[in-house]
RNA sequence: CGGGGCGUGGCGCAGCCUGGUAGCGCAUCUGCUUUGGGAGCAGAGGGUCGGAGGUUCGAAUCCUCUCGCCCCGACCA
């Protein structure tokens, strides 16, 4: 049993002022954290107790598939130039020289580390499938780490790595993590949602990420109320309704249209009074095309074309056209592809490259416009706009896609659904994909098939952000008072109150209470400070245990008080009862977090 | 990297514009009282005003440089 009287437990009745987010504010102030640097921070006690525990779930759960590993965080360059990855990962990447001068990074991630060991030492199909992870600290040098423990430069990660002989094999483990971690987020009381997501720059196929919807959150989820579809903004795509076909004037071809100072898509809708969805809009990219070992890097023009109401999506824009990086172009630039200024710039005209990031200019055009006919675009001409103008017939492309993000309203995309897409704010705890060949290919891992030719074997990476389970864990549960963590998470179940230590009838009752809680298997933390009852109040509410027995006035008469943190209720009950009842409630809410086998 | 803001005792802040004894609340320590929702009274300790340089008789305050932190954007397996 441990008595509050000599831990070391900070509270804070104030919070820093630079604490934004519900959750860096409270872990500030109940003590779990104190912050060092930015994105850098200390866990104390309460909060390392926390994430100790809920590293205990996590190691349980992943011991039913996978093998833990303990891997250095201080790594040579070898594996990543072999990857590509030591130019791929850019500035994210913490990289130090030692005294001789050798280059080494910080871990980011694992991948390559894993693969070399596979590497050394897989050599038959029949070794196969493996699934390795370790729970191990991560750097990242973030351009912002912010929101306390959401984005930081050093956390804890879980990540794990399969290797099979076959995409039928990836698909088993791919599939044995996402029950597994939909078992772990459950266990730590999550509500989350299971989401498409985009493989980025990893490579790879299908990949799924596990949001907990919060404010706080940086990704936007879309997802259908009616059905079960969810998706990251940079996947999701959704039905949009037809929109009324125009009519052309005079002989239907491109007419040129004197627009002056329309330079902005409202202006260009009002002078046509016409609907902004059938205004084409222009946005004009430079993209890095990143070469393998020895070549520089290369910026080429891209030119997208949306509906005027529709917003670009980057990611979808650099998956699309194989970039590695964007930027928008600047006038000089414009001038060059386009010989017109911003404002003004349309598709006709133009000499599409035949593949994307060529020397000229790559067009991708919206899936969105494809269908449509007799639209309004910019000229590529100051104060002038062309209408009459249809996709196909007055212009082409290099590439045709999907490169919008949807917008709350649209109609899900699922087959047969009825569903409006909503769109809400959701903090990533983990994500799951299948990497393919891009590891094992690059750095050589290489096993014999049952008929004795050798094969590479296939992998997957799958990441649960440690800190993030506890920081979505007060995200979802908190009021003015503080904060509420599931018995699972929670750095203690129960908090024996003394209300008053003068009183040695009290502080008996109290410490013979705890210590048969503790006996019966409970964490308990007994706060036996000389502090008048209402500190004591204030900081049990504040600090995540789920349960609260106030030791007090009706002590006397074998009664004390049951206080459930969540609800804020309390119940009176005998002296006798209490473990019980304390036990029952806990179970109870234990078996809200169980998942079936 | 672009834009903005802030660095004054452990935390939250005032003072800076208009240069002249470094202040307030909370916290801490001591004593007495108090004891069910962050107590009262009395006393005490604690600050190179982020750092360096400059202007000045004199700088927390004005100027230059620099470091750090936060926010918005960009970025983000």
């Amino acid at each position: 049993m441990q008595r509050w009287s000599k831990l070391f437990i900070p509270t804070l009745r104030e919070a820093p002022a630079d604490a934004e987010v519900a959750s860096h504010r409270f872990l500030v102030r109940s003590g779990y954290i104190r912050q060092l640097g930015a994105g850098i921070y200390s866990y104390l006690f309460l909060g390392q107790r926390s994430l100790n525990k809920i590293i205990g779930i996590v190691r349980e759960e992943m011991d039913r598939i996978g093998q833990e590993f303990y891997l250095p965080a201080l790594l040579p360059k070898e594996p990543w130039e072999q990857s590509g990855r030591w130019t791929g990962m850019g500035d994210n990447m913490f990289r130090l020289k030692d005294r001789k001068g050798a280059d080494l990074c910080l871990g980011m991630t694992h991948e390559e580390i894993m693969t070399t060991i596979a590497r050394g030492e897989l050599r038959s199909y029949k070794q196969l499938p493996q699934i390795w992870y370790q729970i191990q600290s991560k750097f990242r040098d973030e351009p912002r780490p912010k929101s306390g423990l959401l984005r930081v430069r050093q956390f804890t990660m879980k990540d794990s790595y399969s290797f099979d002989i076959d995409k039928a094999g990836l698909d088993k483990s791919f599939d044995l993590h996402d029950a597994v971690y939909r078992r772990i987020f459950t266990r730590c009381g999550l509500k989350f949602v299971a989401v498409e997501a985009d493989s980025g720059a990893m490579g790879g196929s299908q990949s799924q990420e596990f949001m907990v919807y919060t404010d706080a959150g940086e990704d936007l989820i879309a997802s259908c109320p009616v059905c079960s579809y969810a998706a990251n903004l940079e996947k999701a795509t959704s039905l949009l309704e037809p929109v009324a076909e125009m009519e052309p004037t005079g002989d239907g071809k491109p007419e040129l249209v004197s627009t002056p100072g329309c330079g902005a898509i409202s202006d260009v809708a009002a002078f046509f009074k016409i609907s902004p969805a059938s205004d084409i809009k222009c946005v004009a990219y430079m993209a890095l095309k990143r070469r393998t070992v020895g070549k520089p890097d290369t910026w080429h023009g891209v030119a997208a074309f949306l509906r005027g109401d529709h917003q670009v999506n980057e990611t979808k824009l650099l998956g699309t056209v194989g970039a590695a990086e964007l930027r928008t172009m600047q006038a000089e630039e414009l001038e060059r592809y386009f010989n017109g200024p911003a404002g003004f710039l349309g598709p006709v005209g133009l000499n599409p490259d035949a593949k994307p990031l060529e020397e000229g200019l790559t067009v991708v055009v919206d899936k969105s416009l494809d269908d449509r006919r007799n639209l309004v675009a910019g000229a590529n001409k100051l104060d002038y706009h062309l209408r009459n103008v249809t996709p196909g017939r007055d212009f082409s492309w290099t590439l045709l896609a999907e490169i919008r993000s949807v917008n709350e309203g649209e109609g899900c995309p699922k087959d047969g659904c009825k569903g409006k897409l909503v769109v809400g704010k959701a903090v990533e705890v983990g994500h799951i994909f299948k990497l393919g060949y891009k590891y094992s290919e690059s750095m050589g891992a290489r096993v014999l098939d049952p008929n004795g030719k050798e094969v590479t074997p296939i992998m997957g990476s799958y990441g649960i952000g440690i800190e993030r389970i506890l920081t979505a864990a007060v995200e979802q549960s908190n009021d003015k008072n503080g904060f509420w963590l599931p018995a699972s998470i929670a750095p203690f179940t129960v908090v024996v109150t003394i209300t008053n230590m003068t009183d040695a009838l009290l502080r008996e009752t109290g410490e013979k209470l705890a210590a048969e809680l503790e006996a019966a298997g409970l964490d308990v933390l007994l706060d036996d400070r000389d502090e008048r009852a209402g500190v004591k109040f204030k900081d049990a509410d504040l600090v995540g245990i789920p349960y609260r027995i106030n030791v007090g006035k009706k002590a006397a008469e074998g009664k004390v008080e049951l206080v459930t943190r969540a609800t804020s209720t309390s119940v009176d009950v005998a002296l006798s009862d209490v473990l019980a009842l304390v036990k029952e409630r806990v179970e109870e809410d234990a078996l809200l977090l169980t998942v079936g086998e």
